[in-house]
DNA sequence: CCTATTGAAGTAACCGGTTACATTAAATCA
DNA sequence: TGATTTAATGTAACCGGTTACTTCAATAGG
């Protein structure tokens, strides 16, 4: 037993002849080691978590993706497990027990389960938030506030709008906080002030950004020329609003995105929006938690770029085909 | 400790105080049940598996979410794995090693590793593919053959449409046979000679049916006045293809899809297409793995309809806008 | 030639639960 | 009241591997 154990780690001396024989029985009997022994024995699982809010908006499936690679790579299990710990009283359905680290995304979990998690050391990266301060956590971030400035500063000097809208995302995700920190300094750069009227719910979605829209024009259809609608999910359910008022986009109104999701080039009109590198995210996070797994040193924080992307329905000319 | 295990699975009387005590200590303790000792006793995993080609197209989050939505309703985990047994010597990642049950894709398994499967009766379901004839493995398929033909009939019909390319979706993949039975058969029924010249690789994929459109169109600017692009995805890069060729979507060439992915009736113009209840393969999928899990008697064949969804695409008049 | 080292394989404890079986006390029955 | 059932708990084998420790033979070193 022990020598076939040993065989199948490679990690002791074992005969040839022996190696040969057990391959061969290994054969014959169709045998699978049995995960959940080696787990016990091993107390590694070979299994990593995700916890996310949901996986069918557009963000997810890139995000997804750049995890499920790297974990492929290294030969490792994905568990994917929907969770909003502000939503449920039941304890996460990922941890220690099943999984040898976890990448958590945005409010996923409370600070008091990252606590938890924490004391008894359990691997951990944060996507797209930031630890509470007393916690050493590993985290990816994005370029939020910056991009977000230059989106807005580019609608208000190429575009000469001054009425825009900023369509918040949920609360409690860092994102949209730092979205609506950079919405505000390009207007006071500007001179121009903020108004709370025009500062609505969008939570990061259609439906929700498209009754914002629609009650906003419900009340004054030409109070706002612009909307920067939170993420390209939320400018979806902004462009039917828009479309249903008869208003035009760009003309009547400009809109723009976030995140650059695969669908806004082929949007009608494309959309203007902040490239925000999704798969790359999730690459580097599940790279950042190999590490940690190997007890090789992390770096504590990392920002990744984003960029804006100048399409139609800002207001600008755009005669580029849309890329696949 | 007989007494605990009792307590938490509620499978024998154990007295209040008892209980109280017990569940007094896991919360002092912080204890969770570790899974791996558990699954080695029980021999169940309590996780299902599902294998699929990638992640990041449109098509595969609604149904992920769909999977995902009844498998967190059993209290189940979720173990998610890209594979494609044509492309790797690799074992599968998943099996009855980690997972109670399996939804297999497609063709991600080959017919011998079903065999392997289903010889020591390890619980499939299949997703939209019909298992080899010698094996008894339950499968959810979408109604494919008769929507094409409809889809094909409209063109020919409302549209007077007679060199209609077809787009071919992964060669293996029984969706795409279906769809071009269903184009042969109404290019028959409507007299119009089915031509292999117009019979082209898209993969369900943006970039290669970008590049078959791309082709025909350096070959033969005209030769064609209607693309059925095998799905929505490769419909996307047909609408790149043309619109870089200066031909106009619907006017000079009529495009339509497959699947009425989310984006659809965004796209410019909106693209008529199939509609197919992808989560809803997930969620019925699921809850026929479940029965198998529960040795409950499941359907072995079930097949959900498809409807066509008309939109600018094809030439017809749409006022609609998008739904969210 | 004797000892130290190395290669290969065996032995058994251990991982952390579950569960068949045994035990004991209390409750029910005739 | 004694016999039987039921409730509650204890005991220990077991799930299927890993690994520290041991054994033994072959080889290398002095």
């Amino acid at each position: 037993m022990a020598t076939i154990s040993r065989y199948m780690n490679r990690n002791a001396p074992v005969s040839q002849e022996a190696g040969e024989r057990i391959s061969q029985v290994m054969m014959d009997l169709n045998y699978t080691p049995h995960a959940a022994a080696r787990h016990l024995a091993t107390r590694r699982t070979q299994t990593i978590g995700i916890v996310v809010h949901n996986i069918h908006t557009d963000f997810f499936p890139p995000l997804l993706s750049g995890v499920e690679q790297v974990v492929s790579e290294n030969q490792y299990n994905l568990l994917v497990a929907t969770y909003k710990a502000s939503e449920t009283k039941n304890q996460p359905p990922l941890g220690p027990h099943n999984t040898d680290g976890m990448l958590v995304f945005a409010d996923c979990l409370s600070d008091e389960q990252l606590t938890q998690m924490c004391i008894i050391k359990f691997p951990l990266v944060l996507l797209y938030r930031t630890p509470p301060p007393y916690l050493k956590i590993p985290f990816i971030t994005i370029e939020n506030k910056a991009a977000t400035c230059k989106l807005i500063d580019h609608l208000i000097e190429a575009h000469d709008r001054r009425s825009i809208v900023f369509l918040r995302g949920p609360r409690g995700q860092e994102d949209s906080n730092w979205r609506e920190q950079g919405y505000i300094s390009s207007l006071e750069a500007h001179g121009i002030p903020v108004r709370s009227d025009l500062m609505l719910d969008g939570e990061f979605r259609g439906p929700s950004a498209y009754l914002s829209i629609k009650n906003l024009i419900a009340k004054n259809k030409s109070c706002f020329d612009a909307v920067f609608a939170g993420n390209d999910d939320a400018a979806m359910g902004v462009l039917t609003a828009l479309q249903e008022a008869g208003l035009r986009v760009p003309e009547d109104v400009s809109v723009v995105g976030f995140d650059d999701s695969r669908l806004t080039p082929f949007l009608n009109p494309p959309m203007t929006t902040v490239r925000a590198p999704t798969d790359e995210v999730g690459r580097v996070a599940t790279r950042q938690l190999f590490n940690l797994l190997q007890e090789i040193p992390v770096e504590q924080e990392i920002l990744l770029p984003t960029e804006i992307i100048l399409r139609r329905s800002c207001g600008c000319v755009h005669e580029l085909v849309p890329a696949l």
